[in-house]
RNA sequence: GAGCCGUUAGCUCAGUCGGUAGAGCAUCUGACUUUUAAUCAGAGGGUCAACAGUUCGAACCUGUUACGGCUCACCA
């Protein structure tokens, strides 16, 4: 234990041997900070002078400036902060003397008037201090704030009280999540909670984890997609469903994926694509005028516009204008290689027409698209869960939605067609037996669902976590996740306690 | 999975050529009744991530390990 530590431990001692808990009670506050920065933060200090308000705040103490028989403290609460002026002459000597024992970190309740210094700043001239919560470790730098990034994620609460723009963050994430749930509320969309334990994954490629229930003595999976469950919904008549909720990927972790990570998905019965790019673009529109007042955003330095319509286009299109290859006549998979042969782009033995022009699309679109963009018509061979285009069988009804050269959402005409549906499990399940782990098997009782018929459906999934790092502006998934997943630490020892 | 980088006081960071470790904040003592990263005077605080090696001598050089970061690969 170093002196830090010995030191407050003795202060919380001395509070006990004065008579006051150093883990306080309830204690009833009539004004937050930033309440009176906006109420008090014109008034002229001669007014306040005057007009005597008195008001009790409770915080956190960030910083503290001693002046002999005068001290002042900044006070953190959950909307801000503001300086608290602490007069001997005022407080009594008592409560003089437990301010002045107090340390950064310590949370404590004001009762005071409100006032203005010399230098104008707004500040509650106590009249009586009470002591509620004693901290026994030291905060990190008052200046600096936390800038180890592995002690930022392993111990949040240290981030969050020391660096603001990170608080920030994450109440603006709350904030994001309403605004998406406020906007498909308003759309007569209805939010379900569906399992997240599963007898079987399903409605994505990806490694599952597993678990066991001892009880029932089977292996369950956690969920790896919303899907199967919500149009199950669907059938039963709701129409209009949607979920917000984890989803856990057994892969790798990097800065824009986190094993679990949170998921919208939304299905809409009789919604052909164009429907779910309006809600799409809806959704990210609301949201970003939610939080940030303006769909005209800045992420990594560069502008992006949500309030223009979001540019639709086809992949094949996309990939012309681009790069002037046109993919729309019907060729052979020979024509295929020789187009990728002469655009330097690598390709597989055993891929077909669809996979080279997804290829293609990779190479050359996805990072040119900085604007909202909408590519739709994905070749077949890389949506084999996605209902065919009639007029076109080469393409499925799909759209994702681009951002910064980032996929931002997903949609897809859902498949209906239980015939067809139990076929692409069987595909799913030999490529599982040929050794595909990402791959899942047959679900009977989803199939089973269909055969009672499901209409028409238009679904979207959004990755609600990267909606956040577009609207907060940042570029990692663990500056939006309060926990993100991490390797364990080495036990403490004593030592270290 | 591969490569590169990081880990020094509670926090933020220096540490030259290999010679028993420094600053600011924080802590302690004293002064100070409108301070603003308060100031002034003094003091205490270290398993230099861990282990092994090279060396008369290692925070520094070498190796291994742990944890983290970034890039690439993988990835509906």
């Amino acid at each position: 234990m170093n002196d830090q530590l010995r030191v407050r431990r003795q202060k919380m001692q001395e509070l006990r041997d004065e008579g006051i808990d150093p883990f306080g009670h309830r204690f009833e506050r009539d004004a937050m900070t930033q309440g009176l920065h906006d109420k008090y933060g014109e008034t002229t200090k001669e007014q306040l002078e005057e007009e005597e308000h008195v008001v009790t705040i409770a915080g956190r103490m960030m910083t503290k400036r001693g002046k002999g028989k005068v001290g002042f403290a900044d006070f953190a609460d959950r909307d801000g902060r503001i300086q608290v002026y602490v007069r001997k002459d005022q407080v009594g000597e008592e409560n003089y003397h437990i301010f002045k024992r107090s340390d950064i970190g310590d949370i404590m309740g004001i009762t005071g008037s409100v006032m203005k210094t010399d230098t104008g700043e707004l500040t509650i001239r106590a009249n009586h201090v009470t002591f509620l919560t004693k901290a026994l470790r030291p905060l990190p730098d008052k200046y600096h704030g936390l800038q180890n990034v592995e002690q930022k994620y392993r111990q949040r609460y240290l981030d969050l009280i020391s660096n603001r723009e990170s608080f920030d963050r994450f109440m603006k994430r709350s904030h994001i999540i309403s605004a998406v749930r406020e906007y498909l509320d308003q759309h007569e969309f209805t939010e379900v909670e569906t399992p997240v334990l599963h007898t079987q994954a399903g409605g994505a490629s990806a490694r599952p984890f597993t678990t066991h229930h001892n009880a029932l003595n089977i292996d369950l999976y956690l969920r790896i997609a919303l899907e199967l469950h919500l149009k199950r919904l669907i059938v039963g008549g709701m129409e209009r469903v949607y979920e917000i909720g984890r989803v856990f990927r057994n892969e790798g972790i990097d800065t824009r994926h986190n094993p679990e990570f949170t998921m919208l998905e939304t299905y809409a019965a009789y919604w052909d694509l164009t429907d779910v790019m309006d809600e799409t673009e809806g959704i990210f529109r609301f949201a970003a005028q939610k939080v940030n007042g303006s769909g005209q955003i800045t992420y990594q330095g560069q502008s992006i516009d949500l309030d223009k319509p979001f540019k639709r286009i086809h992949m094949v299109d996309a990939i012309k204008e681009q790069t002037g290859v046109d993919f729309w006549p019907k060729m052979s998979v020979a024509d295929a290689q020789k187009l990728a042969d002469e655009h330097h782009v690598e390709y597989q033995e055993w891929w077909t027409v669809g996979h080279i022009i997804n290829a293609f699309f990779e190479t050359f679109v996805e990072e040119t698209l900085t604007q909202p963009t909408f590519i739709y018509g994905h070749p077949i061979e890389i949506s084999p869960l996605a209902k065919k285009d009639p007029k076109d069988p080469r393409f499925v009804g799909r759209f994702e939605l681009f951002i910064h050269g980032g996929e931002y959402a997903n949609a897809f005409t859902e498949l209906n067609d239980p015939i067809d549906q139990r076929e692409r499990f069987e595909a799913q399940a030999k490529e599982r037996e040929e050794g595909n782990d990402e791959a899942h098997g047959i679900d009977e009782d989803y199939v089973e669902a269909l055969e009672y018929g499901m209409p028409p459906t238009g679904g979207l999934g959004i990755g609600i976590d990267r909606l956040v790092m577009l609207l907060t502006d940042v570029d990692s998934i663990r500056d939006v996740l309060l926990f993100p997943t991490m390797r364990p630490e080495k036990t403490l020892t004593d030592d270290e306690l």
